[in-house]
DNA sequence: GTCTATAATTTGATAGAC
DNA sequence: GTCTATCAAATTATAGAC
């Protein structure tokens, strides 16, 4: 009942990237975690970029499918906040896409660009769930991404979930 | 008119931690950029821990001394979000401490510290400026910082500096 | 203070056997 | 698919000359 070993290099990956980014872990820790050689992580992804982004665009799918389709009855704000709250309290680990978000600039470019369309996408996905002129929407929806990637990382820093909580308050 | 060698160095390593992280840059880059070799770079800091950590304090104390002491005629939001305006808009970097908190786990437990005693720092500072019951002085503050911390990391990654005035438009 | 030289380890990656 | 073996490069760090 394992499961097969691409998919858990990929679960390796993402605990990892998620807890120190890109550059915080090597093939071998990966390889060693899920009792295999470095050598064979390579066989399933030929380099740690093509991983990584890989890791980036799955997140991003599975993320954006577990968001509620925008409607009157289901307002966005709460929605995307349960969202990343779940993400934070099941494994107490910061957002794969804002911890490599933070460090753009030493990405490999196919790395930086999947990072980079986790936010345009949510930020999509909030713009047509909110009301109000164009500005106040764009606004918005930049206002809550913020505050609820800022409010993973501070709980992160400061080890304490009920930190997030508090720090999203006003979206609940 | 150079600057002192440890002097360079520090500011080297800040630009390089807002970039890319702890683990973004090695010994030798900073020696490269200044022009020395990387055994003089250990002269003057024994070890990166030690660099990244006092680096870390150095840029939580110039930041405090940044801000107004708090007063009914300076409102403790729009000086913070102007603080950290600053900080992105000189050199369209991260927020040193942000770039760290993303990956407490990977840090030295020294550096690890320093980074979120940045946080703890702010948090006192907007408390005594805020006004309200403690639970709503506790989230506006925790609130606030974190909108700040991910606008900072918005503009970062979509590369658009006025994406963090419109993530902060309300603060101002 | 800065250098050359170098040690010890880690890293991303490949070749080829099984 | 996984392994052994190995590589070239990079990284943190030290010793000792100048």
């Amino acid at each position: 009942m394992t499961a097969p070993t691409r998919e858990r290099i990929l679960e390796a990956a993402e605990r990892h990237v998620r807890a120190g980014g890109y550059n915080g872990f090597s093939f071998r820790d990966l390889a060693t975690e899920i009792g295999i050689k470095s050598a064979s992580v390579h066989y399933h992804f030929p380099s740690k970029e093509t991983l990584v982004a890989e890791l980036a665009a799955r997140y991003r799918e599975r993320f954006l499918v577990g968001l509620p389709a925008p409607s009157p009855a289901q307002p966005a704000l709460p929605a995307l906040r349960a969202a990343f709250r779940a993400a934070l309290h099941r494994d107490g680990l910061m957002c794969l896409c804002g911890a490599l978000a933070n460090q753009t600039e030493v990405l490999p470019p196919p790395v930086a660009t999947e990072a980079r369309a986790f936010f345009e996408a949510l930020l999509v996905w909030l713009d047509a769930g909110l009301t109000g002129s164009d500005v106040i929407r764009r606004q918005t929806a930049l206002a809550s991404l913020a505050q609820l990637e800022g409010a993973m990382l501070l709980a992160r820093t400061l080890d304490d979930p009920r930190v997030f909580d508090d720090a999203t308050a006003e979206l609940a």
